[in-house]
DNA sequence: AAGGTTTTCTATAGATCTATAGAATTCTTC
DNA sequence: GAAGAATTCTATAGATCTATAGAAAACCTT
């Protein structure tokens, strides 16, 4: 039997993925070192190139780890036939909660996926840009259909979203205690109304 | 004369910082080597060490280099006697120019502060603290001013804009050709409003 | 232009890290 | 329990990088 349909060798190298994910975010890529993720793991440094051939495959593989889930929640959310705050509501619940349940992996694509070679980052980022243009329609829907102010323009209300996200990405994968359901709660809240109460002032046309 | 006041000396220095912020932007702290940085700035890799006693004080100086000049004026706006759009406006405004004008540096306060050592580490802190107190104030009296909605949590609040600064700061430095004036605009007319428009319809009391 | 000072250079010791080769061990299956 | 396959180990070559020492060059200042 080939290792790589191998029931123990799979599990390994989910192992493998998760111990590197934990040591990159850490210690960042270049500051890492494959003793420290083959220690994690439990076996020795030069063990780990029976899963990896490269730091780098297992750089690409956090990476890819950590993105997968969410895009692929993403994919539903786009579909789905729900209002625009709900919508939006789904998209950082489900953007934070990854955070909450790959952790590492996720901030790790954030942070380093730019030492990856550029074949491989290429092929990231076309996962991250469906994410960002799902997200880019999601808003020209909500405008047409007058649950968004027309004034918002759509490619940088999406970046904002994802930024936001990933700043609070960070500080959950740092403080275990964080009470996700607030951060989401706070977030959504803020991105849909703002600071401010009394909107009837100096509106725009609409 | 000592080297510390001495002109050329200063000058040389302070080449140095920002050809260190450069390289540790761009490759990370662990993943750029002195030699980088020393060519960057004509010389040779031994030579850096007239100007540093590590690598890791290089670091240091970089990003307190980055992060002094924002801070300060954050002093400067929370002791000025303006509306709330206002404050927000100016605050979101000088965090995103800093970005432009010292670009690298304050890039590397923010992903690689994490890899000095605890007790530099802890006064970079503080200033950053600073900083953030100062927002949350500004959030707490417009609360009382009844500026801002009062189910706004300051801290949340506060660390939301960071947060949304430095993703947009990331960008900023990633892509020159980006539009400074109208991210800025963007980024407040969300933070102000947020996305809808209709607020009277389950507002909260106030 | 001599003498002292500052700045830069060359060369290298010593540390660390990746990736590989081949031996040793553990697991499977008959 | 023997044969073969899969997994892990040990040892190390080769590369890279930091930091230092001491020589050389550039630069004052008188």
């Amino acid at each position: 039997m080939q290792k790589e349909n191998n029931e123990k060798y799979s599990r390994q190298r989910q192992a493998a993925v998760r111990a590197a994910a934990a040591v990159f975010a850490e210690k960042g890529f270049h500051g890492a070192c494959t003793k420290d993720i083959a220690e994690r793991m439990g076996i020795k440094q030069g063990s780990l190139y029976y899963y990896f051939d490269s730091k780098e495959e297992a750089l690409g593989e956090v990476c890819l780890f950590g993105i997968r889930a969410y895009v692929e929640h993403m994919d539903d959310i786009a579909e789905s036939q729900q209002s625009f705050e709900a919508k939006l509501t789904a998209t950082v619940t489900s953007h934070l909660s990854s955070y909450r349940e790959r952790n590492e992996a996720l901030k790790v694509y954030n942070d380093e996926r730019l030492y990856l070679p550029e074949a491989r980052r290429r092929r990231l980022k076309q996962l991250g840009s469906r994410y960002r243009q799902q997200l880019e329609d999601i808003f020209d829907d909500a405008k047409k259909a007058g649950a968004v102010r027309n004034s918002i323009d759509s490619h940088f209300a999406a970046q904002a979203v994802i930024g936001m996200c990933n700043a609070w990405g960070d500080l959950i994968v740092r403080d275990p205690d964080l009470d996700l359901f607030k951060v989401i709660q706070n977030c959504t809240d803020l991105l849909i109304n703002g600071f401010t109460d009394n909107k009837n002032t100096d509106s725009q046309r609409n």
